[in-house]
DNA sequence: AGCCATTGACTACACGCGTAGACGATAATA
DNA sequence: TATTATCGTCTACGCGTGTAGTCAATGGCT
C-alpha cells in the first residue's frame, strides 16, 4: 500500500484539516496542483481503497480524513528510505545531505540538540 | 529519468565492478534476485535510455558501466526525498529515524562528529 | 415545477515498471 | 560442417499512476 506522490499531496491537505470535502481538497491544492476535480477524487478514493483514508457521510458528500498520521507516514518513508539506497545506514544520509543541499545553521543547531538528546 | 526500485538493484552491482557484462550482472544477482536473464537485461537497457549506463562493446557482447556515480545518485536521492516528504527538513528525517529504527551507537557517533565537522 | 450547480460513480487512457518469452545471430564445440 | 550454447533485439503484458471525461442523482433557486 503505498502512497504516491501525487496521494502524498492529498493526503498533506487531510492532514492540515481533517474532515473535509472532495471540493474543499480541490481548493486547498489550487494554485499549486493544476488538477481538475476528478483528478483530486480519484486519488482521494484510491487513498480511501488502500485505508490510508476514511469518509465520514455528511448530507449528499463525503468528509474524507487521514487513517494514517503525518507522523506515521514519515517514519515509514524514511525507513523505507533509508534502507533502500543506503542499507539501513542513517549517518551517510545525513552526510550527503550536509554536502549537497547546504543545511542550514538552524538545522545544523536542531540536529546538535538531537543527538544530544540521542546520547542518553 | 528516474531510477526505479529494480534498477538501483542492476546499479548496485554495476557500481562495486564497472564493466561487466549483461550475463555477469545476473549471475551478480543470483540469490538475490530470481531475475531472468532477460529482465536483467531489459533493466540495463532502459538505464542506457536513461543515460544511466554506458555500453562498450566487447566482441559480440557488451561491458556495462555505470555514468551515475554512486554518490551522485544518492545526494539526488536524499535531496529529492527530503524535498518530497520533508518540504528540505532535513532534521525532521532524522529525528524520525532515530525515533523509529534505533540508530546504532556508532551511527550516532559519525553524526556527531559530521556535525562537528559541520560546524565549521 | 423545472433548471442549474454540486457531488459521487463509473470509465478511460497513456505511460512507466516489473517481468519475461521468442527469435535470430554468432561463437564454440563435436 | 552441423549442433549447441551464448548473447542481443524485438515484443509483450498486467498493474500502478497521473490525469481526466461523462453521466446520473440530488438539492437549491427561480
Amino acid at each position: 500500500m503505498q502512497i504516491t506522490d501525487a496521494e502524498l499531496d492529498v493526503m498533506r491537505v487531510l492532514w492540515a484539516s481533517p474532515g473535509v470535502s472532495a471540493a474543499e481538497v480541490h481548493t486547498a491544492l489550487e494554485g499549486q496542483k493544476d488538477w481538475s476535480r476528478q483528478t483530486v477524487k480519484t486519488l482521494l478514493t484510491r487513498l480511501c481503497e488502500k485505508g490510508a483514508v476514511s469518509t465520514e457521510a455528511d448530507g449528499r458528500k463525503f468528509l474524507y480524513t487521514a487513517q494514517i498520521s503525518q507522523d506515521d507516514y514519515e517514519t515509514g518513508a524514511a525507513k523505507s528510505f533509508v534502507d533502500k539506497v543506503f542499507s539501513g545506514r542513517a549517518a551517510p544520509l545525513v552526510a550527503h545531505l550536509a554536502d549537497s543541499r547546504g543545511l542550514t545553521e538552524d538545522d545544523i543547531a536542531e540536529l546538535e540538540s538531537l543527538i544530544e538528546r540521542l546520547k542518553s
